[in-house]
DNA sequence: GGTATGAAAGGACAAATGTCCTCAAATAAT
DNA sequence: ATTATTTGAGGACATTTGTCCTTTCATACC
């Protein structure tokens, strides 16, 4: 798990014996293709960290159409933020689109974190700084560029996902229907 | 300035001492109707709590045109986030629609506060992620609702900024130009 | 008062996108 | 192997939105 180890290191230092201490508190948990980590409607209970694989994080609005938010891979933090900080109902889906290793740990035991390890209280603020720089970041991409230069930067930043998510998935994500996603790569083909 | 006190406390407990202590980290500012807050490319030093008055924040893209981000008004707080936790130029503009009041504090006394105030390593978690939900619900309106939902939503939730603010700065907030508001606003009133 | 100036509304047409549909290829089921 | 079923591409037309422009109204200025 030594990837999540960076990771923390990449937030604020800590010590092989802290790292130790800290890991014990989270779990490992595999999801296979199609499993949910977050279901409708249900409180998210857990973070998670992605040691390998995809999560598609969508919702569906009154009229059962899926909208994408993103999609979460290896080394990234996945959490429903808004139900785990208040552990209300979720209005987001987190689902698997492949099998998915993950760590994962509890709002209890991340409290538990906070209060027992003073480093923790600074973690827990950067992270939480963190999901909000990659929603403004996200919030960035929807006002500022078209459904053809979205395609472009996931084709760029994870390209891997055209392949394992479906068309709907992707045009959603987009912000478009089918048909315009597929003039877009109609155009892009040249 | 009780605004500001009753808004601490329902984030987190605070006793008087403490906010006695709390307050004095912070400065009263007042922006003339046209000031900036925070100027295109420069480092976000201040967050501040509004006590009176309008900030609209918007950003310019590469063809100089301005993109409305959305309005700031009384018991709100309003930093440019990203270069604030940064301390990187922002990219953000906050201009002050009108004549506006605020508390400010810096980047050094809210850090010396998290340090001396135990309280305050909590308040500013919850800070962040308050900040976190406001910027998710923003997308979440980018993702869900149309042009008109959103005037209507506007009109209902800030109806005195139709008043402050020029068409032009609430169609780039809608995302449209101002032929579609003007179509809009035409369809409303039936 | 009369003339500039600027902001908002709306007409005419073009461009972009959505809806509904068919077709072809790939995959799954028998 | 043959037949369903699913998935993506793309045609035809309607709707929406943008671009460019003119008109109207209000305000400022001489």
């Amino acid at each position: 798990m030594d990837k999540f180890k960076q990771f923390l290191k990449n937030i604020s230092p800590i010590t092989d014996t802290e790292y130790a201490d800290t890991i014990s508190y989270f779990t490992e948990q595999n999801l296979n293709k199609g499993d949910f980590f977050v279901k409708q409607g249900r409180v998210c209970k857990h973070i998670g960290f992605i040691i390998s694989g995809t999560i598609r994080i969508y919702y569906t609005n009154q009229k059962d159409e899926e909208t994408t938010y993103g999609f979460c891979q290896e080394n990234c933090l996945t959490t429903s933020f808004k139900s785990f900080v208040s552990q209300m109902p979720s209005h987001l889906v987190l689902q698997a689109l492949e099998d998915t290793k993950l760590l994962t740990i509890d709002y209890e035991h991340l409290n538990l974190l906070y209060k027992n390890y003073p480093a923790w209280q600074n973690i827990g603020r950067v992270i939480t700084q963190n999901e909000f720089l990659i929603m403004e970041q996200y919030a960035s991409v929807l006002n500022n560029e078209s459904a053809k230069e979205k395609y472009l930067r996931l084709l760029k930043e994870q390209p891997n996902v055209l392949q394992k998510a479906n068309i709907e998935d992707i045009a959603s994500y987009l912000g478009v229907t089918r048909r315009t996603l597929s003039r877009i790569r109609q155009e892009i083909s040249k």
